[in-house]
DNA sequence: AAAATAATTAATCAAATGATTAAAATCATA
DNA sequence: TATGATTTTAATCATTTGATTAATTATTTT
């Protein structure tokens, strides 16, 4: 519509100017306080090329939304799957990876949860193939470490123990006067002691 | 302006109706996405009556926002200053306390970190206390416990077990279905274990 | 270089929305 | 009950904002 037919890798560089524009202001101010005047800011753009390539603000969103919910849950997949790992391993891995990951994108885990929250249906398929996971390896092998775990309960807890500081952030970040380290070195402290956390938490009752 | 001066109980019925109607909009689908016509129809009131009592949309945010802030954040309160609780006595009380204030109030969690997150500045206050929790008597039983042990990273671990399931829950509910229990039963569980979780990971090192 | 296609811009539109107003209805008080 | 104050209502305003359009500039193709 409009839109360049062929050409589909030279030219991205507006379109990609505008994404990325987007996804920023999108994730700083969520999607109804953005308004498409700010992304046109945001990028150094006309107004009018956010709608020249992407149709609608909505749609915009929908594309950004859909690579940061990847972003958000992919981390796990492969730990869930691997066979050839221990459980230590497996949860050394995932602490250093996606705190090193939300390190980089703090901002990813509110926006994600808060378009989960505003709009469930929407994100049914996300869940794909959540019915496998409890026949996966990982479970496999903490059943095996502690009969009486539940595996909810440990993907809860790795996430939150991961997670949540990040959704913390604003409010910590706003104490680091008062509190011995910034967040970041707080964030490099867990990845050392979420594993063992994680690891005494296991063999609990 | 406009408004009753003296009498400040009677006719709280609709001034209230417009409150409690706001904060359960607000709340599902943010400050920017609610329109005061919605506020007005969950009330089944007329639209010009928010402005009559509140002024306007965002004073009546602030007002609700102030109230849900207090509620997130004072169940911590009393156990941190009080001297004649163990360790383990408050953290089992916590547990217990901060699961079921939220299980009665799930968006609670992610409506107040959000607006901590849109607007870091105007929080500062909140924090208001927060100088005095590192000399507070919970720190000191804490450090007793395990000297290398860090209340920073203590805080953060018993609120991500105990918040972050609620700001899941849009996602954790729709899979209920393959899940073996519901939310609230996942709760429930929690309540009794994250006392030993957490009694485990202050041990750790 | 000329023609055709694509990208960009400034101006504008239409719908949504927070807020106001003036009139009507309700309530309180003497 | 009559008077005055308060509350509620329907209609309207002014601004914001997502989107479109027509004209202009840049790029590609022949």
């Amino acid at each position: 519509m409009g839109k360049a037919k062929n050409l589909e890798k030279e030219d991205l560089s507006t379109e990609l100017k505008i994404k990325d524009a987007a996804a920023i202001v999108f994730q700083k101010k969520g999607f109804a306080a953005t308004r498409t005047r700010d992304i046109a800011e945001e990028a150094g753009l006309n107004l009018a090329l956010i709608n020249y390539y992407y149709r609608s603000k909505k749609n915009l969103f929908d594309i950004i939304m859909a690579e940061k919910l990847s972003t958000f849950f992919r981390t796990f997949i492969p730990f869930i799957l691997s066979e050839d790992q221990t459980p230590d391993e497996k949860i050394k891995r995932i602490s250093k990876d996606y705190i090193n990951l939300l390190l980089e994108n703090p901002e990813l885990p509110l926006f994600v949860l808060n378009a989960i929250h505003t709009n469930p249906e929407h994100f049914t398929k996300m869940i794909y193939g959540a019915e496998q996971i409890q026949h996966s390896p990982l479970v496999a092998q903490l059943k095996r470490l502690n009969p009486k775990a539940k595996f909810e309960q440990f993907f809860l807890n790795i996430m939150a123990l991961c997670v949540f500081p990040f959704i913390m952030k604003p409010a910590i970040s706003h104490l680091s006067d008062i509190l011995s380290k910034d967040f970041e070195n707080l964030m490099k402290e867990r990845i050392e002691m979420i594993p063992k956390w994680m690891d005494a938490m296991i063999k609990v009752k």
